[in-house]
DNA sequence: AGCTCACCTGATACCGGTACCAGACCCGTA
DNA sequence: TACGGGTCTGGTACCGGTATCAGGTGAGCT
């Protein structure tokens, strides 16, 4: 099929030959390099205003071998954690004329792995990605795009096996801090609503760790952090009170249930994410128990519902907005021609203490 | 800058020189069109195997004229809304080979403006847009597009000015149903959480409706839908019970914090967003009341909050992924040759009841 | 007036694909 | 044996820009 022209708007020839000059200075006027006397600039100018001339990008980024993309691969851009984090790639990526393609995984590495490839073939001049991978078996595709000249930033996620700039936050510290302020209540039946999709609950502290230490990197931070809390406090682990398998709100709400039917039950939760908490206050509506009276909560992930939940939550607010920002300030770095650090940028996140948490048996 | 090969990528020349075979031999092979033997199949797909090749797009995208690439443009990528509506778009894109290039525009026209040249500018093969735009002055980027063989498609606000498809909820109708919902638990004190960004309080409902007919499509439609309902249960409509000005949550709790210090005050108030549920329930701890025992309480766009909240709230959903979705579908019909529909695709929205309606002074 | 040189312009060869088309080759048939 | 026709391959002209570089022009100097 002939690409129907007069529809695709004008060339830079055609913008030549309506202003009577070459091919090259029309170019040159157009594209603001090399000279053209100001007499000549003007009737390109006109030229191309008349006939509503745009500069073909892609056709620019052929030649130039630069595209001004850049490419984002989140789990889910439906998640409020990455739709922020988007929003602040984006915000300064545009203010430095630069474009984001987006990408969800939805946590699947294959999906991780097509998704390298497609913003490898579209030429993006750098990838910024929340990486499901791990292990050294696990990274090729990130490989490669390096191989290729496309450097790679890692955001909210860390990649143990591979030595790249990541912007991430502490989640072993905020963990832990969330945990020792359930602990400073009082508490020591802590429950840890969690999530490694494994099949089997690990009945050891050993293969807990290392279930975490197959699965995601957040995650597993997550759960040193409260592993950390509990020893720091000479509180034994108790598998019974962390829960894994698929983290559906559904799944959350069973699993809570029971916990709070256990003999000696739990009377506090961490939740490392949003459905966790969600699910965690279904699970206690349906226990006719009550926050923080029966049981305190905290969780991942502020947002402006918690704040006006009844009692308020208490929530780990991470600064998603910035950790955008920052990955994509980076990876601009870099593109600008900066030496990459290969370092963690840890950024901080913030307890936000509202009230949620009350001594047990309040 | 000589784009410093080796670094790139290999390309279809020395994949067919390290085959042996001619150029137009390769590239019908890796392009999947024409004829090839199966032995320079063969020969020609082990080459670019060892060598690693990978296609460029970009260079495809030049000679073919198609990029299968769609440009989204919204209001705001953080906000959870569009957040799944745009997973909606790139759900279904990415299911027919298509990606997606997202840009905010912060309900900024000339945001809005740039954001269509850039699409323009990197040959997307459509649009679909949440635009800001009203009247005939106010589309012409979108016309620019259209006028160059880019399909747009509208999707969450139409356009009234634009004679294309849009995909939209009929908010007239669902803030009416809510609307009456109240009415019909008795109130008749109703606020409206609203906000064109006016300056003065529109005094009239005439002087209301002009506002609403400059500004944001939904808004203007749910502001309909709200009159609506008051007109057919014949009661009086007072300015003083509707918020204008910019829609932040510190504005909504002083406006709704307003309306609750009336000597007749409002006893339930209906809210067009999510920061004015949030805004309005902040303005009703502050003035000591609670709900739905002394004000009843709807709003728009659902969320897994609302469902937990204590007591849960009556909330007016939106297909958001559908949405999405569908604006994705029709667009890419259009692409593959459909003619386009011109019309409104009006997809439903749901009241989902729950417990924050109560009749007043119970 | 003649020469140098800086200044300016436009041919032209890329970038990495697609797609048209000429022609080589091989087979069967008259 | 010559010829027609189908099969298969590779040369090459695009797509719309960028960037290099040869050469034309005119000013300034001797």
């Amino acid at each position: 099929m002939p690409t129907d022209r007069g529809q695709a708007g004008p060339t830079i020839s055609e913008v030549a030959a309506e202003a009577g000059v070459g091919r090259a200075t029309a170019a040159r006027t157009l594209g603001g390099y090399g000279y053209v006397s100001p007499e000549l600039r003007a009737r390109v100018l006109a030229a191309a205003e008349k006939l509503g001339y745009r500069a073909n990008r892609l056709a620019r980024s052929m030649s130039t071998g630069v595209s001004h993309t850049l490419g984002v691969i989140v789990a889910d851009i439906g998640n409020p954690f990455f739709a922020g984090l988007l929003r602040g790639v984006s915000d300064t990526s545009r203010a430095r004329g630069f474009d984001v393609i987006v990408l969800s995984t939805y946590e699947d590495l294959r999906e991780e792995v097509a998704a390298t490839n497609v913003l490898i073939d579209k030429r993006v001049d750098g990838v910024i990605v929340a990486s499901a991978a791990l292990g050294r078996d696990q990274v090729a595709h990130l490989r490669a795009a390096i191989d290729r000249g496309i450097p790679v930033v890692l955001v909210d996620r860390a990649v143990p096996a591979l030595d790249l700039d990541a912007v991430v936050i502490d989640n072993r510290d905020a963990a832990r801090e969330a945990v020792e302020r359930l602990i400073a209540a009082g508490h020591r039946r802590i429950g840890f609503v969690w999530g490694p999709p494994v099949a089997q609950a690990p009945a050891t502290r050993r293969e807990l760790l290392a279930a975490a230490s197959r699965n995601l990197w957040t995650d597993g931070e997550r759960l040193r952090g409260y592993l950390d809390a509990l020893d720091d406090a000479h509180i034994p682990f108790d598998p019974r009170l962390v829960m894994v398998g698929p983290k559906t709100e559904e799944r959350v709400v069973t699993e809570v249930g029971r916990m709070l039917a256990l003999p000696d039950r739990v009377t506090a939760v961490f939740c490392t994410e949003t459905d966790g908490m969600t699910g965690s206050l279904r699970a206690l509506r349906q226990a006719g128990l009550s926050y923080p009276r029966d049981v305190a909560l905290i969780g991942f992930d502020d947002s402006s519902w918690a704040a006006v939940m009844d009692p308020p939550l208490t929530m780990i607010a991470q600064p998603v907005h910035e950790l955008g920002a920052k990955a994509a300030q980076v990876l601009l770095d870099i593109l600008g021609g900066a030496e990459p650090a290969r370092e963690m940028h840890t950024l901080r996140s913030r307890l936000i203490e509202r009230a949620s948490v009350a001594p047990p048996g309040s």
